[in-house]
Order: structure tokens, then C-alpha cells, then sequence
DNA sequence: TCGCCATCGTTTGTGTACAAACAATTGGCG
DNA sequence: CGCCAATTGTTTGTACACAAACGATGGCGA
């Protein structure tokens, strides 16, 4: 027997890469993102960048810091986000008038209209990502994906 | 009413970020890593350079592409990983002898008993990720991800 | 009112992730 | 044998992800 040390316990032999949920989760997420890419419709559209266009389509007026923590990215990340979606023209930023930290952002009508057009291909997104399950599964999934993103 | 129009389906005020696949994936997998981070127990290493290590431990010899392919990275990707591990001397690499393309990788002794030291974290980390769920739902909710693994 | 502390946005540095192009090499097929 | 296609490793460029540090501002209690 090659296996543990009597009693002690795991070690090892015992970590199969294919079988932690880290990796597994890692590989769901790069599969999901080459769906997105291919179905999305627009190129140069990532799914961080929809998600900012979409929660900011919910809310209308944020600052960048609070739209990063409705669609969970930091502050730096919410960045190059924001600078690459001003850059298209989708969103416009202006300063706060009651608190001068701060940078409203707000969709432009071309950004609204893109959001109008793709909110079909999300949901197609997310069909062909659960396609391996059947209803009942996804559902399932879905519940227990939920109580492990915090 | 100011869903969708009639009997067309589906449209934006259907699009919710928070009960789309992708977004929970990426929530969960930011989850996992903060997770790793913390009980990995060598502030350097990542999730992908543990991943590689783990793997080069069980096949003792291959070059970065077939790494890459057992691990699920790219080959710009593994470039990267290599070089960091190569520079801690974990790794080491040399060309080899039946195919001058390719590079031989396989763990050095330091590379070989981290591997070791952290393989119990490893498991650590799984449980630490899964812990939301019962021991039942682990065990659904892992092979529910792994149909969405490709 | 003053001083401390939190928050806001920014920058820098490191590490994934992947597309695209590249030179060197190999293998197979005519 | 010679050529073409595929593979290997590399580089460049773009985009997330986060830690850490920064200056500016705001809120609040002493």
C-alpha cells in the first residue's frame, strides 16, 4: 500500500487534480467564456463589460466603486472596465455634485441600444452553458452555485 | 406591462446578472481563490502553478504543451507558469533528446517536497470551498460541474 | 472646530487567459 | 526523397483579478 500513513490521514496520493472543485470551477468558468465570445454578437464585448452595462441599465446612476460592488469587481478592475466602455461611447461619466470623490456613470443611448440587442444572446449564453443538464439539474446546480459564491 | 412583448419571448427585463451561470461561476471561482490564497501556506504560489506541480508529480516527465493540455492552459499561459516555478527552482527543464521541440519538465527535489507539504492544504482548501454545502450536496454538486467541465 | 478614519478613484506590479503570428522541427504523403 | 501540414515553444497585445500604496474628499466624534 502506497497510500496514507496508517491513520494520518490524506496526503498526496489523495489530491487528484480533476476531482478539486477550484479546478473544475476554473474550467466551467473558461468553457462559459468561450460561449459568451462566440454568442454574444459583438466582438469586442467581454462578459465583465456586459455585466457592467447590464447593472448599470438596472440602476441607471452609480459611482464606479459601488457599480464594481453590484457586479462584484474591485476598484481596479472596474477601472480598465469603465475606461474601455467610455472609449465605445456605451457609458458616460460625469462627477457627483453632492460628493466630489465621487464619478457618476451613467449608459449613453448607443449603450442602452446595446444592451437592448445582446440581453437575448445572454440568455441564450446561459441555456447553452447548462445544456449538458436537464431542467431539474440546472436548477439544482444553480441553487448550490448560488450558496458558493457568497 | 413592460415585459416582454407579447408571445416574442424573451428580452432585457429577463436578463438578471445575478441568476446567470457565468456570473456565478466567476463569483464562485473568486471565492475558491481567496480561499486558496489563505490556506495554501506559501504566499507565492497560485492556484495554476500548484495545479502544474501536481500534475508533474504524476506524469514525472512531459513537455509544456502536454502539461499545458493536462492542466488546461494555453501554451502562452503555461510559458508564464513555467518561468515563475523555473525561478523558484521547483522545476527544471531540458530539451529533449527524441524531439528537439520540445522541452522535458520534471520537479526537483525543492519542488517534489513542496508538493508534499501543500498537498494537505490542497484538500483543506476543497472542503474550505465546498463547506456551504452538506456532504450530499457535494457530491451532486461536483458532478453537476464536471458535465460543465467540456 | 479639529483630527481621525473611511471612502473614492487612480496607479503600479504581478499573475492568469487567450488570440495571433512566428521560427524551428517533425512526420507523413506523394 | 522532397515537400507540406502539424506540432512545439515563444512573443506581443488585450483583458480580467487583486494587493498595495497614493492624494483628495467626506463624515463624525472629541
Amino acid at each position: 500500500m502506497k497510500r496514507s500513513q496508517a491513520g494520518t490521514g490524506a496526503n498526496r496520493d489523495d489530491y487528484v487534480l480533476e476531482d478539486q472543485v477550484g479546478h473544475l470551477l476554473r474550467r466551467a468558468h473558461q468553457r462559459h467564456t468561450a460561449i459568451f465570445q462566440e454568442n454574444i454578437g459583438d466582438a469586442q464585448l467581454t462578459p465583465l463589460q456586459f455585466a457592467a452595462l447590464v447593472k448599470l441599465s438596472d440602476v441607471e446612476i452609480v459611482s464606479q466603486n459601488q457599480l464594481g460592488r453590484l457586479t462584484a469587481m474591485d476598484a481596479a478592475t472596474m477601472q480598465g472596465v469603465i475606461r474601455r466602455l467610455l472609449s465605445r461611447g456605451l457609458i458616460e461619466r460625469r462627477p457627483d455634485p453632492d460628493d466630489r470623490r465621487r464619478l457618476q456613470l451613467r449608459l449613453t443611448d448607443q449603450g442602452r441600444s446595446l444592451v437592448e440587442r445582446c440581453a437575448q444572446a445572454g440568455l441564450t449564453i446561459t441555456g447553452l452553458t447548462l445544456d449538458p443538464l436537464s431542467a431539474s439539474e440546472r436548477r439544482i446546480f444553480l441553487e448550490l452555485l448560488r450558496r458558493l459564491s457568497v
